[in-house]
DNA sequence: ATCACGCTGTAGTGTTGCTGCATGGACATC
DNA sequence: GATGTCCATGCAGCAACACTACAGCGTGAT
């Protein structure tokens, strides 16, 4: 039973298919494929079902799969175990986070890890969509994630129920306000309610991202459904353009709380926020460098609302 | 971090070498250095130092090997996963137990075992010195072994401290009682005390084989040491010396209760008495057919005294 | 019907891990 | 103090294994 063969039998049921999950693992499908079929041989059971042109894991490679991750977690645990006698724990650990997370915890984030020593950081800006938030531990070791609030961790993210190889720390909830141009009419209010700016142009995140469905929560204690103008992800051109009188946003309070040009104001009567949580499998959770790295995350937000 | 590397690892602490660790893994002793270097290598720890002219674990290699047996259990988890999806759970499984132990056991566990169907067992019958039982257990997936009453599990067998890759399970309490000729003068007596048959002469198990020390416990009343005529290991043997009349003997209750040339007498005074466990690897005894196995030992002996 | 996509075999190749043997250090014996 | 034995380790050679490249085939989309 090889250890390699377990991790493509992990990657192909995260990634829902052996090209996606050969590329991860940085070989051919063809390897991949090969090493399910040994991995089934040396079992004998069915691990794998054709579904359409693709392909599934059967309850048994489901089984297989989550008895992976606890082999995946002692082989780390045993990695650990050596390096707790090693004066200097070095090493590279990866950090990616979305957009406006990026901008907000990496700088901070390097500088402490930086003064802690030997840790190297690999940083990377992924911006995905919701669900490819939990692929990406596959290829990172930290990924900053973010989910609308309200959701439970293990709604929010796929494959988070226990066993499944993925471990979730909350940061932080950081409120989403309206934000609007300076001479807007609302700008003196210190707060709005949903009636006050229902019927107004959005400019709103791409459907499937994160927070895109926060919007659609303005329009619950009204009759009217928000007009959505602009799709746009990238939340300093969404400031630019409500700064442009081009529309008005919902944008995260501790990132855009000090823009020049636009004003943001709180939404009172509805619950608009999101949380921000450190996602990682639970194999590479156990590296002491990583650990490390999270605990300067928690620490750096702990003036921030836990929620 | 490779798997064999870390059961080569495991190998040489428990057998003190890489000779004998090399032995019991079917490999060349190069081999296993070379594993040992790669594994070295990989972690960056030294793992064992030189002494004399053999070899010992490092701290960190003791703690690596602690790991690698989580590893081991975690991956035959794995493999017992698949297995629940398998109608009949088949297989080899390999039993050894002392002389006199296999004599009482095997033949109905052997009936047993064929009764459940599908697993074929392997029966040796191993009489090792009573520091040789543990290392059994890197070679036989079932170990059935016996120590005197009175020390604990984990006094009596090395590494059974939890982690280190032992399971113990207690099977029966039986005791030593003084075998005598038909025709010796305390041959009509209920049972004896220890200064009874303290001036008789003895005959003995060798040095550093199980129950070895019980006969001392004959003398502890006393204010004088057993004679020992002979140390002879095979129990028949010993029982036929007795019944010639040649000295008498401690031997166990129920295997030689029935025997007819000779007659047994219970010790009034003193715990003379052995302990049968059953000793397996940590990962092995996750195995199912392993399970089924011991499961049968344990109904087997279920109507004995479990002390 | 054609194309595109995805998984799976097969042949070829590079790497890896093992064996066999020689070396050097450590303990025991004479 | 010299010799022999035992044990771990390095090196060369070899065999087995795992991966890549490519072709084939089934499925779903255009």
């Amino acid at each position: 039973m090889d250890i390699r063969a377990l991790e493509a039998l992990r990657a192909v049921r995260t990634h829902r298919g052996v090209t996606a999950a050969a590329a991860v693992l940085h070989v051919t499908p063809s390897a991949v494929s090969q090493q399910l079929s040994t991995l089934q041989r040396d079992v004998g059971v069915q691990l794998t079902e054709r579904v359409g042109r693709g392909l599934r894991l059967t309850a048994a490679g489901d089984a297989l799969a989550d008895a992976a991750v606890d082999v995946a977690v002692a082989l780390e645990k045993a990695r650990a175990a050596c390096e707790t006698f090693l004066e200097h724990p070095g090493g590279r650990v990866s950090v990616s986070a979305f957009q406006s997370g990026a901008e907000l915890l990496l700088p901070e984030l390097l500088t402490r890890v930086r003064a802690l020593g030997t840790i190297d950081l690999e940083l990377l800006d992924e911006d995905v969509a919701q669900d490819d938030f939990v692929p990406l531990t596959d290829r990172v070791d930290v990924v900053i994630a973010h989910r609308p609030d309200g959701e439970s961790a293990s709604a929010g993210w796929a494959q988070s129920e226990p066993g499944r190889g993925l471990v979730v720390v909350p940061l932080f909830r950081e409120p989403l306000d309206v934000a609007v141009p300076l001479d807007h009419p609302l700008a003196g209010r210190d707060a709005v309610r949903p009636e006050d700016v229902v019927g107004e142009d959005w400019i709103a995140v791409r459907e499937g991202f994160p927070v895109a469905g926060v919007l659609a929560g303005v329009s619950s204690g009204t009759d009217r459904a928000p007009r959505v103008s602009q799709r746009i992800n990238d939340f300093h051109v969404v400031a630019a353009l409500v700064a442009a009188g081009h529309g008005v946003a919902l944008l995260p309070r501790h990132t855009f709380g000090r823009h020049p040009a636009i004003r943001l104001l709180p939404l009172r009567g509805i619950r608009a926020a999101r949380r921000v949580d450190v996602l990682m499998r639970r194999d590479r959770a156990e590296r002491i460098v990583v650990r490390r790295v999270v605990d300067e995350l928690i620490a750096m937000t702990a003036a921030l609302d836990r929620g």
